[in-house]
DNA sequence: ACTCTGTCTAGACACCTGTCAAGATAGAGG
DNA sequence: CCTCTATCTTGACAGGTGTCTAGACAGAGT
């Protein structure tokens, strides 16, 4: 979902074109909130990677087209997919787009003396 | 500026408690912008690894007090801090909170199979 | 076919955010 | 002390975001 090219430009080593800039500001976004991090850590730490919904709800107090909410934004940012399997819709994180996002945060200095 | 326990707890390895999702979310939404990721990566890749804001207002179609108004979100969250040197107030990243940030988005999968 | 459960969509509203114009503050140099 | 430049602060406004209620859709079981 994010371009392949900011991850070759980290942000900390060269200066980021607009563009590069706009397409990871939206996926920072989708993740920049408390409700979809732990969303995120829900899904990823559950067992078996995935999770439905009713596994995911119960954790906050929001209702569901809250909770349905975040995970379609979660979901169009490419952080996660969403398959229904019968009754139940489960969750997986795509690990490649956080890859993404974590190695742009890598610099030079941090990298090498930490 | 980020508490110390996310780093100990990767977002997609356990669950994220209500408070560290906070914490967390707090200074990825200071970064999860356009104008403040390229400002960050003007300033990293500057010769020196600081800018005054004088190098930094010309890329962008934005006036002073808007550049400026981004440079105090990255400083509250703890993304850079300022010096003033004389005439000019140089920037220079804090490379501590990136490597946290980074760190919290590397899960098991994306660190061995990758 | 009907109903029940799980999940999503639509519409509404309060709050937050990015931006600008106008004015304030800090240091340099006469 | 006055002025000039560089930067920040304040106040205002348009647009975006998180949340809710009400209603729609999909699949399972009777």
């Amino acid at each position: 979902m994010v371009d392949q090219s900011p991850c070759c430009a980290p942000v900390l080593r060269a200066p980021l074109t607009e563009r590069q800039s706009v397409e990871l500001a939206r996926v920072f976004k989708a993740i920049a909130d408390p409700v979809r991090l732990r969303l995120l850590s829900l899904i990823a730490s559950h067992a078996g990677g995935e999770a439905c919904v009713c596994d995911l709800t119960g954790a906050f107090d929001l209702t569901g087209p809250t909770i349905s909410h975040h995970l379609k934004v979660l979901r169009e940012a490419g952080v996660i997919d969403g398959e229904r399997r019968g009754t139940w819709i489960y969750y997986r994180v795509l690990p490649d787009t956080l890859r993404t996002l974590s190695d742009v945060l890598v610099t030079p200095e941090t990298a090498v003396t930490g």
